[in-house]
RNA sequence: GCCCAGGUAGCUCAGUUGGUAGAGCAGGGGACUGAAAAUCCCCGUGUCGGCGGUUCAAUUCCGUCCCUGGGCA
C-alpha cells in the first residue's frame, strides 16, 4: 500500500482466495476505502463457484501489469500465494488443461485403488513423479496421473519444455515481510476478530447458503468451516474463533516457509541469469 | 469430615499384569510448477503430583500427604 501510494501504483492481487467474490471479509479483501484511494485489480473478480488456477492468474495478471503500466502506474503484485510470484516471474510449463472430468475420474481412481496401486499405475506412464512425490500426496499424485493420461506426456516433459516468462519486459522489485514468529501469529489472532467485527459471521452465513460444491477452492477459505461449526450450533462462537485463529497461524507457518525457501532460491536464480 | 474419580509432554488423554513411557493437538523444521488459504513429509526425556515403604528394580503395588472434579454429610 505505502509503496503504491509512494510510486503512484496500481496494486495487483496475487492471492488465490482473494481472487473470488463472495468472501470479501475472509478472505482479507482490501476495503472501499482503500480501493478509492488506489486503483486494484483482481479482487474478487472470479465466480466463487468457479476454479481459479496458476495459469488462469497469471493470464489475468500479466494482462494487469500491461494495462496498469501502460496507463502509468507502477504495477504492485500483493498476496500471499507463492506459487503465483514463481510463475509470474520463471514462467509457466505450457500444460494443455485437464478437463475436470479427467481429474475426477483419478481422484476416483486414486481412492478406488489406495495410494501404494494407484503410484504404481502411475509408474507406467510418469516414473519421475512417482518416485519423487511424497508419500499420502494425493493432490500432487493425482495431479502427475491426470497429465501423464490426458496429454500423453508426463508433467516434467511438459515442465522442462517451455518457459514463458513475463520479465523480459519487466523487471521486479521485491519485498518480502517476514515479522517475527509472536508478531505473526498475535497478528493472525487480531486479524480473525477483525473480521468476525466486520461481520464474517453474516458473510459466511450467506455464502454458504449458495450451497456451493464442497470441493471448491473457496470452500476451502479459512474461517469458513469453522463459522459453518457455529452456524449449525456444534460449537460456540469463541471455539469457532480459536479454531479459526489457529488455522490462520498454521497457513501463515507454511506461507513462511514457502517465502522463506521457494522464493529465495528462485531470486537467486534469477539475479544469477 | 467421609466416599468415589482423577493428578503422565505446553493442552487433551492413552499406557505400563513392576524393567524409567506414546498418540492427537499445539510448537519447530522442511517439501512445493494449472485446487497453493491447497496437498504433504520429518521432529516427543517428560522429577509419570510430593514424601516414605516393599522390591534387584516403582510411574506401576502399599501407606501417607497435597491438589482438582463429583457425591454424601
Amino acid at each position: 500500500m505505502e509503496v503504491a501510494r509512494r510510486e503512484r501504483g496500481a496494486i495487483i492481487n496475487a492471492d488465490a482466495m482473494q481472487l473470488y467474490s463472495g468472501l470479501s471479509i475472509l478472505t482479507a479483501q482490501p476495503r472501499d476505502d482503500e480501493r478509492l484511494e488506489i486503483p486494484h485489480r483482481l479482487y474478487g473478480d472470479f465466480d466463487p463457484a468457479t476454479h481459479s488456477s496458476v495459469a488462469r492468474w497469471l493470464g489475468e495478471a500479466q494482462r494487469a501489469i500491461g494495462e496498469s503500466h501502460d496507463a502509468g502506474l507502477v504495477p504492485v503484485l500483493v498476496g500471499g500465494t507463492g506459487l503465483y510470484f514463481r510463475a509470474l516471474e520463471q514462467g509457466l510449463a505450457d500444460i494443455p488443461d485437464i478437463p475436470g472430468s479427467v481429474r475426477a475420474s483419478a481422484q476416483a481412481l486414486y481412492d478406488e485403488l489406495g495410494e501404494a496401486l494407484f503410484r504404481t499405475l502411475l509408474c507406467e506412464n510418469d516414473p519421475e513423479s512417482a518416485q519423487k512425490i511424497a508419500r499420502n500426496d494425493r493432490h500432487r499424485l493425482v495431479r502427475a496421473y491426470e497429465v501423464a493420461h490426458h496429454t500423453g506426456k508426463c508433467l516434467g516433459h511438459w515442465q522442462r519444455l517451455s518457459r514463458e516468462t513475463i520479465s523480459p519486459r519487466f523487471s521486479f522489485e521485491r519485498h518480502l515481510l517476514l515479522p517475527t514468529r509472536e508478531r505473526l501469529y498475535a497478528a493472525c489472532d487480531a486479524r480473525f476478530l477483525d473480521m468476525i467485527d466486520r461481520g464474517a459471521v453474516e458473510e459466511a452465513r450467506a455464502f454458504l447458503s449458495r450451497g456451493l460444491d464442497s470441493g471448491l477452492p473457496t470452500m476451502k477459505t479459512i474461517g469458513l468451516r469453522e463459522i459453518r461449526c457455529f452456524l449449525r450450533l456444534e460449537c460456540s462462537l469463541d471455539a469457532a474463533i480459536l479454531k479459526a485463529q489457529q488455522a490462520t497461524r498454521n497457513y501463515a507457518k507454511r506461507q513462511t516457509t514457502w517465502f522463506r525457501n521457494q522464493w529465495t532460491h528462485f531470486v537467486q536464480a534469477c539475479e544469477r541469469a
